[in-house]
DNA sequence: TTGAAAGCGATACCAG
DNA sequence: CTGGTATCGCTTTCAA
C-alpha cells in the first residue's frame, strides 16, 4: 500500500505549485476555475485527505477535538450525558477525548491540564464534587478555549453551562408528596456545600414552606457518598436514623435514586411498606428506578439532551466571540408506584 | 500571560543551539553533562513542555492517544470496561479518544477510520454485534497500529484480545441451577450468529449434557435486542412463550441481566415465585441485579479488570514486535436469592 | 560535543 | 490568478 497522498503529490502530478493546490482545496478565491477543477479531480483520484496533525500544528490547536471530563463514566447519568455529547460530536465530525476525575479535584486538574496540552479546541466538564474552579478551569478559559460546564454550577460562575434546575426538581418532588397526602416529609440530602446538594435542599424547604408545612431540621439528613454503593449504604443509614425519631417521617425525598435504594432496603427489612407507610421520591431516573419494587418515582434529568446541548454550546461558542450560552433544564417528575397512596 | 516556552527560548536564553537543547531534553548521549544540566535547569525555569502537536507531526502519529470504541457507553458493562481502560491509560499518560458504534457496523467503520486519520497509536475495540472485521478492523492492522479486541471475538481472529469465557460462564450457570435442584432449565439466548450468543448457547447445552439432562429445543428461546429496554421486553416475551409450553421450565438461564428483568416482570405479573417456582440466573452482574427482588444470581465479568488488561496489552504490543497477547477471563458466578431453593 | 539545515504537511503573506 | 518562501515546534542527519 502506498502512503497517503499529500499536497505535494497533487502539485507534482499537475505541474502546479503546492500553494495553488492548497488554495483550490480550501475554496479560496483567486484561482482559475479550470485549474481548480483539475486539482479537485486529481485530489479525488489520489484519495487525498488533509493531514490533521499538520493542520493542528499550524493552528497550534488540535483540530476537531473536544475534551470531556466527568466524575465517573459508569454513573448512569454521566453515561447518558456522554452519549448526548458523542452524538452531536460525531455529527459535527468532532473527536471526543475522555477523562474521569473520580471526584478528585487534583485528578481533575491533571486531566484538564493534559487536555490543554493536547490542544483541544474545547472542554466540556461535569465538575467533581469539590472542584476548584480557579485552579482547574480558569486557566483553560484564559487560554481562550471554550468551556461548557455541565450538570452543576460553580459559585458565581457566569460562563457557558448546561445544568439541571435542581431547585425546581426538589420543589416538585416535595409538592407531589404533599399532594399525595404525606404529612411528614423528610429529605435525605447531599452536602449543602456544593450546588446540587444545596439547590435540592433549598427546593425541599421551599416546597414545604409553600404548602404551609413546618420545617423540621430532624427531617433533614445529610449524606456523603461518591458512588452507587456508598449511596445505598448512606441511604440505609439515614433511613435508620429517621426511623429512630420519636415521630418518623411518612415520606422521603431522596437526593438521588441511589440513596433511595438504601431506603428501600431499610424499608424491606423493617416491614415498612412503600408507598403505604412511606412515600419515596428519588432523583435522576436512573436505570434501576423503574425496576425497583415498587417502581420508584423520580425526576428525569435528560442527560442525553443536556449532552447534546453542551456540545452545541461549545460549538457555537467557538465562533461567537464572547457570547455566552446557558441553559437550565427543568427535570421532569416521573410518578411511579413509590409515592402514590392507594385510594 | 506569555506563551509557552519552546526549544528556541531555552536555546536563546543559554546561547546554545536548538539541537543541543533537544538532545539534552531527550537524554541523548553525546552531550556535555554541564551543558545538559544548565539546559535542564532552564527548561524547568521556563516551565518548558514539549508540544505534542509538533511531535505528532514529526512522527506522523498522534502521541499517546488510544482510540476506544464500544457499542454503547451507557451499557453498564462497557462503562466499567471503559473505567478500567481509562485508569491504565491515565497512569501511563495516555489519552483516550472515545467513539460509539451504537451496534451499527457502518458507524463503527466510520469511527475507526476517523481514529486512523487522527493517527491514534492504538485501537481498543469492543466490536458491535455484526461488526465486519475485514472491512472495519483489518485496515487498521495493516497500518501496523496495534489493535486489541475486547469482550467478544471475531471468527478466526488471532490477534490481541481480552474477553469473557462465555462458554464456561454459561456452563457454570447451568451447573449451578442443576445443583440447586431445578429440572427443566431453559435458556433465553442471544443470537447464535455472534460469538457471545453462540458461546453461551454452547455452554448451556454442554452444561445440560454433562449433567445427563435432555436438551429440549423448545427450551431455547432466541432473542434480539440492543439495549436494556429491548432486552427487558424481549425477556418478557420469551418468558411468556416458555410458559405457554405444555411443560414450562422451572429455571431460566438468561443470556443477560437485562433479559432477566423481563423474566422478573413476567413472573411477578403471573404470580410465579422466584426462586420457588422459577430459578433465574443472569449474566453480567449489572448494577441492577443485586437490587432486584429477589437479588439476581449472575456472572460477574469484571469489566474494569478487562479494560485495564486491554490497555496493558495495547501498551505491550506497541513495543513487542509481533508478539500477540490474549486473555479469556473466566466469569465468576455470584449466587444470590434467585436461584437457590429454600430447604 | 555541538550546530546548521532539512523535513514532517499544510497555510499565509507577498511578489509577480 | 499563481508561485516562492517563511512558519508551526520538534527531531534527525551530516559536518564541523
Amino acid at each position: 500500500m502506498n502512503r497517503r497522498a499529500k499536497l505535494k503529490d497533487i502539485a507534482e502530478a499537475l505541474n502546479v505549485s503546492i500553494t495553488t493546490v492548497s488554495r483550490a482545496l480550501n475554496n479560496k478565491t483567486d484561482i482559475n476555475p479550470t485549474t481548480k477543477q483539475s486539482i479537485l479531480a486529481m485530489a479525488k483520484e489520489l484519495n487525498y485527505k488533509p493531514n490533521n496533525l499538520a493542520l493542528s500544528l499550524r493552528k497550534s490547536s488540535t483540530l476537531n477535538v473536544v475534551g470531556v471530563i466527568v466524575p465517573h463514566v459508569k454513573h448512569y447519568f454521566f453515561s447518558t450525558l456522554l452519549e448526548g455529547i458523542m452524538n452531536s460530536a460525531h455529527e459535527m465530525n468532532y473527536f471526543v477525548l475522555l477523562g474521569e476525575s473520580l471526584h478528585s479535584t487534583d485528578r481533575e486538574k491533571k486531566v484538564l491540564d493534559d487536555f490543554s496540552e493536547h490542544g483541544v479546541s474545547g472542554v466540556l466538564i461535569a465538575p467533581c464534587k469539590h472542584s476548584d474552579f480557579n485552579k482547574n478551569v480558569l486557566p483553560i478559559i484564559h487560554r481562550r478555549t471554550p468551556v461548557v460546564v455541565m450538570d452543576r454550577m460553580y459559585d458565581n460562575y457566569n460562563g457557558n453551562f448546561v445544568n439541571t434546575n435542581d431547585f425546581k426538581g426538589a420543589f416538585e418532588a416535595v409538592s407531589h408528596l404533599v399532594q399525595s397526602g404525606y404529612k411528614r416529609i423528610a429529605h435525605i440530602a447531599s452536602s449543602d456545600s456544593w450546588s446540587i446538594g444545596h439547590e435540592r435542599i433549598k427546593g425541599y424547604k421551599e416546597g414545604l414552606r409553600q404548602h404551609g408545612m413546618p420545617i423540621d431540621e430532624n427531617y433533614l439528613s445529610i449524606c456523603n457518598f461518591n458512588n452507587k454503593e456508598e449511596g445505598a449504604e448512606e441511604g440505609y443509614r439515614a433511613c435508620h436514623k429517621l426511623f429512630s425519631l420519636k415521630e418518623p417521617p411518612d415520606a422521603i425525598f431522596s437526593v438521588t435514586d441511589d440513596i433511595a435504594i438504601g431506603v428501600y432496603q431499610y424499608a424491606q427489612e423493617n416491614n415498612i411498606s412503600i408507598p403505604n407507610d412511606l412515600g419515596v421520591v428519588g432523583f435522576s431516573n436512573s436505570e434501576i428506578s423503574k425496576y425497583l419494587n415498587p417502581p420508584l418515582s423520580t425526576l428525569e434529568q435528560n442527560g442525553k439532551k443536556m449532552g447534546e446541548m453542551a456540545f452545541d454550546f461549545f460549538f457555537r461558542a467557538l465562533n461567537a466571540n464572547g457570547q455566552i450560552f446557558q441553559k437550565s433544564f427543568k427535570p421532569e417528575l416521573i410518578i411511579r408506584g413509590s409515592s402514590v397512596l392507594p385510594k
